[in-house]
DNA sequence: AGCACGCCGACT
DNA sequence: GTCGGCGTGCTC
């Protein structure tokens, strides 16, 4: 339970300044509570800072100074106190880190926000006119509803003057009105599809647990098409009915359009959404909302994990395998993991639904540590497509050609039934490799130690590391000889000049995510495909999340081997989630469906499991091959990562950490490494990287702490920890 | 993070 | 003599 503190008391107060401690301060006139989101005086500023608890008490009293005021926003709960310290010692964050991560809003010290709005009064005007006349009538329309000026003018298609005319000749009256309004109620009865048996006893599972009215958590795995999310919103509305707050992460912004318009279907009005895209006056709307419990239901990226629900019942995290929820900058986190961890701090349900989920939740719902639900049927007619392996050591390819004979009369079957195809190929641009055909010179980018891909929409290329771009120059940087610059191997840009040479007369269209502006023309694009705007479709891994394409009867994947080889040991994972989410596209409607892989090794493990369609035998294998070598889920892993734009030091102290390994050797603990970083060099700043490899039950955070603890960078060197790695390069 | 203090090089 | 480089340290 929160304490209260009375005037004077001495509090230890967390702030937004990234000092690594809790400082000390005097309770305000009036007191606070504990939780109490607080302006307090930080040398010559006032910061943004939360009252922890009682005062340590080992500062000169002296100086302790008194707490600014108390900002007019909910105090920040118990539970989620308790979840970021937890977050930031599993992650090894700071906890003034997580706190800006918790209050990433505007204006919260700003008190409520207010706006003028415009009622109608008694009196009419002396002089009355048309368009006066046009603004009483839709004031009248509106009812007792408060406009704003702009949408009052708006409305009665008038100038803003002719409004506040009307104010003058006192028929309006204005007043001050919150701007932060609570977000319309959903109606958990209202849109409820019917379900099929099986999808019905699934989303009964769901109730139930939610109806025990604790923490657990449970895999809702489904086909593509299976009715995944029909399922999850039932969850959502019974724990709606309970009157507790929802929350649903999903992988990708551009999604969130098209599931806002799923959820206003299911529940009459829209959700709350969060994400980087959204204003900065929603932000503020949604985090205090979120805090009064004026939203039911919040749809958001990863970061949405960290808003101040007030009543938490329920966090579904869709497509729980994307990679994208785990954050790999500033804060270090799974959004996946800390989303269980919430639930269990708040004693709400947890929902990881995706049709291929990662190992490690495939492992804790094997354990039965995670309960486990299945959608076995595809939705409606749709059956799941034929899948066929085209070996490419039998295919005649010429030089320039990436669509093999067996794929281009698979595609022309297709068109002559006015049916669609899409093409996978997971690399953007057209070719990602630019060589001088008379040195031998590959072109690279000036800041990051990546080779520069040619994009021949933007006539430049680009670094995909750091966006950095150049025009393509007529001679070659090395050795300055003219026309010697060839593009080498395919991307989705020349994929598309090779089908387009090949099929006239198709529309072909290509879905890439640098091909769009804004996350809403890349929505209206997707719609006007998935409405038969295009023939054949080439498209990179943004195709896989879950676009719904009607017409769509055949996915031919140009290049099956990308991700298979390397020294990643997610790559067969992530292959093998990649590939059925693509072959999983094609057939979701009525037509049969049919999907051509092109690969060199059609014997190899993950082939033959997207193939057979043996999905058990695949994560069997795979947690197997996983437990010999001791890496996650069945060991522990951390990336260190220095960095700085001084090569030889961030070697060095790659180099004294590695000898210095005392405190991790005494967990049995490895370190690997020093290395150059997979991108040895990002926006001038040379990285380096090192590896530590524990068992699963080791208290690796602490023994880290010991280890980095020894050393104080100095100077522009930084060191970043990344517990749970994605990737081991 | 800011912002001060502080101790060494090229300017009016 | 002083302006100013940014290294080190402090903020309750």
């Amino acid at each position: 339970m929160a304490e209260f503190y009375h005037e004077g008391d001495l509090v230890a107060v967390l702030t937004t300044q990234p000092l690594d401690r809790l400082l000390d301060y005097r309770a305000p006139e009036g007191g606070c509570w504990q939780g109490a989101h607080v302006e307090v005086p930080l040398g010559p500023r006032r910061v943004l800072g939360v009252v922890w608890g009682p005062g340590q008490g080992d500062f000169d009293p002296a100086k302790v100074r008194p707490v600014g005021r108390v900002l007019e926003v909910a105090p920040m709960r118990e539970e989620l106190r308790q979840f970021l310290i937890r977050v930031a010692d599993y992650t090894l964050t700071p906890l003034s880190a997580m706190l800006r991560l918790a209050t990433r809003a505007p204006g919260l010290g700003e008190g409520p926000a207010l706006r003028m709005v415009y009622r109608l009064d008694e009196a009419r005007p002396a002089r009355m006119t048309e368009a006066r006349e046009r603004v009483i009538e839709a004031m009248q329309t509106f009812g007792g509803a408060a406009l704003t000026l702009g949408e009052l003018a708006q409305a009665a298609g008038v100038g803003t003057g002719v409004v506040k005319g009307l104010v003058q000749a006192g028929t309006l009256r204005e007043e001050a009105a919150p701007r932060d309004l609570p977000y319309p109620r959903l109606d958990p009865d209202l849109g409820g599809v019917t379900l099929t048996g099986e999808q019905a006893e699934a989303a009964g599972t769901l109730s139930a647990a939610l109806h025990s009215g604790g923490f657990g958590t449970t895999l809702l795995q489904g086909v593509t098409g299976s009715g995944k999310t029909e399922v999850y919103l039932e969850a959502v509305a019974e724990c709606l009915r309970q009157g507790r707050q929802a929350l649903v992460l999903l992988p990708e912004i551009a999604l969130t359009g098209a599931f806002l318009a799923r959820v206003e279907q299911r529940f009459g009005a829209r959700p709350g959404e969060w994400h980087s895209g959204i204003t900065l006056t929603e932000r503020r709307r949604l985090w205090k909302m979120v805090a009064e419990g004026g939203v039911q239901l919040v749809v958001g990226a990863r970061s949405a994990l960290f808003l101040p629900f007030r009543d938490l019942g329920l966090v579904v995290v869709d497509e729980e395998h994307d990679t994208s929820y785990k954050q790999e900058e500033g804060v270090f986190y799974n959004a996946r993991d800390m989303a269980v961890l919430r639930a269990s701090l708040t004693g709400a349900q947890a929902v990881l639904a995706s049709a291929t989920p990662s190992l490690e939740t495939w492992v804790n719902a094997q354990a039965g540590k995670y309960g486990r639900v299945l959608l076995a049927d595809r939705f409606g007619a749709a059956v799941m497509p034929r899948m066929r392996a085209i070996d490419m050591r039998a295919e005649e390819m010429g030089a320039g050609s990436w669509v093999s004979p067996t794929l281009r009369r698979a595609v022309a079957a297709r068109l002559e039934k006015g049916e669609q195809a899409l093409l996978f190929l997971n690399r953007r641009g057209y070719a990602p490799v630019t060589l001088c055909r008379a040195c031998g010179h590959q072109i690279g980018c000036d800041h990051c130690d990546a080779r520069m891909v040619e994009h021949r929409f933007l006539k430049r290329l680009m670094c995909h590391q750091c966006g950095a771009t150049r025009p393509v120059p007529d001679a070659c940087p090395a050795c300055g000889a003219e026309g010697k610059l060839a593009p080498v191997g395919p991307g989705v840009e020349r994929l598309a000049e090779e089908v387009t040479a090949a099929f006239p007369d198709a529309r072909v269209s290509v879905l890439s995510s640098d091909l769009f502006g804004s996350a809403r023309a890349l929505k209206e694009h997707i719609e006007g495909i998935a409405g038969g705007a295009a023939d054949i479709i080439i498209g990179t891994q943004l195709v896989a999340k879950g676009h719904n394409f009607p017409l769509l009867t055949l996915v031919g994947v140009i290049d099956a081997d990308l991700g298979l080889q390397g020294s990643d040991l997610r790559a067969a994972e992530r292959t093998f989630q990649l590939m059925r989410q693509v072959a999983g596209r094609a057939g979701r409607a009525e037509a049969p469906g049919e999907a051509l892989l092109q690969t060199f090794q059609p014997e190899h493990p993950v082939i033959r499991a997207i193939l057979s369609g043996d999905e058990e035998g695949f994560w069997k294998a795979e947690a197997e091959s996983r437990h010999a070598a001791c890496v996650p889920p069945f060991g522990r892993m951390a990336g260190i990562i220095l960095s700085s734009p001084d090569l030889q030091a961030v070697f060095d102290l790659g180099m004294a950490l590695a000898r210095n390994a005392e405190p991790l050797r005494r967990i049995g603990a490895e370190v690997w490494g020093p290395a150059a970083a997979p991108i040895a060099r990002i926006r001038g700043r040379h990285r380096v990287r090192l590896l530590v490899k524990a068992e699963k039950g080791a208290p690796l955070q602490a023994a880290l702490a010991d280890w980095l603890g020894q050393f104080r960078p100095k100077g522009d060197l930084r060191v970043a920890i990344d517990v749970d790695p994605q990737s081991f390069l």
